[in-house]
Order: C-alpha cells, then sequence, then structure tokens
DNA sequence: CGTGCTTTTGAAAATCATCAAGTATAGTGG
DNA sequence: CCACTATACTTGATGATTTTCAAAAGCACG
C-alpha cells in the first residue's frame, strides 16, 4: 500500500505543436496511420506538452477532454483507492496513446516518471478527424486490442503469479520494450526509470518484497545491478522460465 | 491454484446461420451497428453455434481464425500457466464480442461455464465486413476501449484489494451487469452460474476463501444465499463501501 | 441410494505485508 | 566543494492474510 504525495496538476509548459511530420514518436504511434499532407492536419490539433518528472497531468475522474499521445519520457497510469493504495496500469513511453474510454472522464490518473513529453488532442476534435480517416479508426482498434492482451497477461500475473515470477515477468518486458529503454545491447541492460515504489504498485506487492526479490535474483546471478536502475540480464533463460510460472 | 481437467474442445452443434434481424442477442452487441438490409449480408458471415456447459470453444494459443459473438448462456475466459494455475480474465455474456487481437493466435481459451449460443464469423471475412462499415469499427473500438477500462478495474481489484473487498465488488459487478444475470429484481436477486471455482480464479484467490468469506458476509448481514447459485443484496451500501476499499 | 462433484469448514503452514532501522544516493545550501 | 538533509533503497524481525492440506456436508445424477 502506498499513500500517494500528491503533487499540482500541472503541466510545465505548452508550446505549439511541432510537425508531426519531424515527429520521432511518429513511427512508433497510431500518428503513422496518416501520411503526406494529411499530417499536417493532424498536427493542426495537436499541442506539445512538457511535463516535468512528478507531475500529473491526468486525473481519474477529471472530464476526459483530451487524448494524448506520449512523444519521449515514461509516465505512470493508475487508480487509486480512498485509503491511498495504488495499483499502477501500465507505463506509457513513446507511441503510448492515451485515453481510450467511451466514458465522460478519464479512468485512470496518469503522472510522469520522469520528465516527459506528451501531444495533447481535443478529444471531439480528434474524434472528428478519425471519422475522416479510417486507418486511424483501425490503427487506434489495434492498439486497443493489443492493450487488452496486455491487460489479461497483466491479470494473470497480479492473480496468479508469486513474487520471484512477477519481477521476473517484469523485467523481461521491459527488456522487450524495444522502444521504452535506452539500446537493447547486446548484453540486455534495462534502464528503470521508474522507481521501486512504481514497480511494486505496477507487480501488486511492496517496495520491500521488490527489494527483497531483485537482490535475491542478483545473489542467485540471474540478473546483475549496476545501479538500482541500471539491470543487466545475466539469465534469461532461467528468468523465462520463472516468468512462465515454471518455478 | 486450479488444475484444469481439460474437456474436448468441441462444439456441440453447428446450425445455419439464423437470421441477425431477429437475434435477440442484437440489442446488446456490436453488430447493432449494422442496420437496415445490411444486417443480412452480416448473416451471411455468421455461423451459429452451441456450446454444451463445460466445452471450450477458444483455446489460447491456437490460430485465431475466428470472432465470436455471444448470443446466449455464458462463458469464462481465461488464460493458464503450465502448472495449471488459472486466472479467468472475464465472463462473457450476452452481447459479448471475443477475439478482439492483432495478434494471429488467441491470447485466451474460452469455455461455456453453462451452456451457450455463439455466432462465429470467419476473422478475414469479418475484417473484410468492418472495412465496409465504418460504424462496425467504431462499435467495436467502443467495446475494446470500455474492456480496457473494465481490465483496469480489474487490475486494481487484484493488485490492491482484500478478499473480502473482492468478494464485494464481484457481486456488485454481477449485479449492475443487467445484461448477465435473470432479473435485476427490486431486491437484488443475482444469480451467479459459474462455480466457485471459476469465482476464485477471477478474483485471484482461492475457492475455500470464496466460500469463507461469503459465509462471512452472509452472517453479517450483507448477503443472503438462497442457494450456491443464487444471492441476495441485504445491505448494498455497506458492500459498496467494501468494494470502493473503505473497509 | 450410492457415487462423484461442489461447497463448506477446520487446522496448520507459507508467502508476503508490516514495522523498524540502517545504508546509499541525490539534491541543496553554506 | 563539502557537509547536510531528504528521499530512495535495502535489510531484518515479526505478524497477518491467505493458502494449503484435510475432511465433512450438500447436491445432483444414474
Amino acid at each position: 500500500m502506498t499513500h500517494v504525495r500528491a503533487r499540482p496538476v500541472v503541466v510545465e509548459a505548452v508550446r505549439p505543436a511541432e510537425l508531426c511530420a519531424t515527429c520521432e514518436a511518429r513511427p512508433f504511434s497510431v500518428c503513422n496511420a496518416i501520411d503526406g499532407h494529411d499530417i499536417e492536419r493532424l498536427a493542426a490539433l495537436a499541442v506539445n506538452l512538457t511535463v516535468d518528472a512528478g507531475r500529473t497531468f491526468i486525473e481519474e475522474g477529471d472530464p476526459a477532454e483530451s487524448f494524448f499521445n506520449v512523444t519521449a519520457g515514461t509516465a505512470k497510469l493508475f487508480k487509486l483507492l480512498p485509503d491511498g493504495r495504488r495499483q499502477i496500469t501500465g507505463f506509457a513511453s513513446i507511441g503510448t496513446f492515451l485515453g481510450l474510454a467511451v466514458s465522460s472522464s478519464y479512468a485512470f490518473s496518469a503522472e510522469a516518471v520522469e520528465d516527459t513529453q506528451v501531444c495533447r488532442f481535443s478529444r471531439p476534435r480528434l474524434r472528428q478527424f478519425i471519422d475522416d480517416f479510417p486507418a486511424m479508426e483501425r490503427r487506434l482498434l489495434d492498439v486497443a486490442s493489443n492493450e487488452l492482451v496486455a491487460a489479461q497477461e497483466q491479470m494473470l500475473l497480479l492473480g496468479r503469479k508469486t513474487a520471484r515470477e512477477r519481477v521476473a515477468s517484469f523485467l523481461l518486458a521491459r527488456e522487450s520494450c524495444a522502444v521504452c529503454g535506452i539500446p537493447t545491447s547486446p548484453e540486455a541492460r534495462i534502464r528503470l526509470p521508474m522507481a521501486r515504489t512504481d514497480i511494486a504498485d505496477y507487480l501488486g506487492l511492496t517496495v520491500e518484497t521488490i527489494s527483497r526479490t531483485m537482490t535475491r535474483l542478483r545473489s542467485e546471478g540471474l540478473i546483475d545491478m549496476l545501479s538500482p536502475t541500471e539491470i543487466v540480464l545475466r539469465n534469461r533463460a532461467a528468468l523465462e522460465g520463472l516468468a512462465a510460472g515454471m518455478s
């Protein structure tokens, strides 16, 4: 259980929309469904935001007026219980589209884990845009479908895996996420921009359990810890076995 | 942990597609995005299946050749670990669309909890159909978005709620699901077509814990149990408090 | 009216949480 | 540049919720 010290819901800076045409995040995002000059129409809808680490830019329950697209950095998405218990439902990095929901209010909060860049779209206006571009709708459905599959996998983790299995699964997921970390180097160095508390709230465990489990994985030679935020997978096969539940 | 006694993956009977126009499930399903005579084109793609209780009609990992739409009964969707641990990711009832996934293989298995009717659609052919009917794609995106929200709520439950809170959440969800149970009578009688084991695997608990928790809720006057499968909510407010985490 | 399965109940065990404290790290100000 | 403070991470001891193991009670079905 983590009691979250609230930081003001403020966006650091709002810059005029940059050209989507040159956006580094585009290859990873739904925006690549649009090409040619149509991309300029999309750019006209986008507002570039800089969100400092620790800042919340989506608040659960608030009217859902915008969609977001992460273009740099990392954000955590989470839900809270009244007493402060928190469940992180996912981490958003470059290319992640946020705000899919039929409801009129956000179903989760989003807070930057490190300095983050996002594009903000007015919900009704982007909705209108999508109606004109079926390819975009198609891409969004693909995104939503993939997230659904990921969510089911996470339910399996939360409902049925042991602490060890959860941590192994997490590390492997971080590693295979080619986009999210620094280079997926030959020796698989993983960057963990989020705090241990965040990992705990993502895996349904406590900070202490995360720490103990990682220490043990290290002492068993399955991983190396260059620093708390830099992990090297030493025995991928063993980790994969663990993650798959063949402990 | 539940070791699943495998039942053959067989569909009981295959009937010629009935007219979607008169389908009772249509108001609850994505099919209502299509109207007029276009519905006949859709009907031409559908195959009606009867799935007996206990039969599996989607097997995790199998090539995803079909979409399904539940038109009657209830099915459980689940993922397994190699040693038999099971996580039920959801229950599908009338109107539920199954098979959304970009991958070429199913991400979960589906087994009928009670005698169930489903429509089966060839994946590529329905995909083609959808391309012709943006309204359908739109509806699918809405469905996927809603399921995503539900999945996040379930992650909160699995990761952070106590056994009591989970069971209370489950009962309330069953109740508000106007479609899934028999009548949402004035006194909120809930039908639970699934076994205790299924509830356990859905809530990330064991059968024993489910049983004990429900017994306790009954002894505290929060619920009544007419039979193992028929529950009455006696103190809705208290249950809602529990489910929301204000224990 | 057994037979088999589901549900319930009981006792013991275990994983993980909680409480507590020490260590490392980073950022701040002198 | 270094000490100082705050925060994050780690480690240890204890405890509790939930699991596991075991068995009885209910029910459905042949």
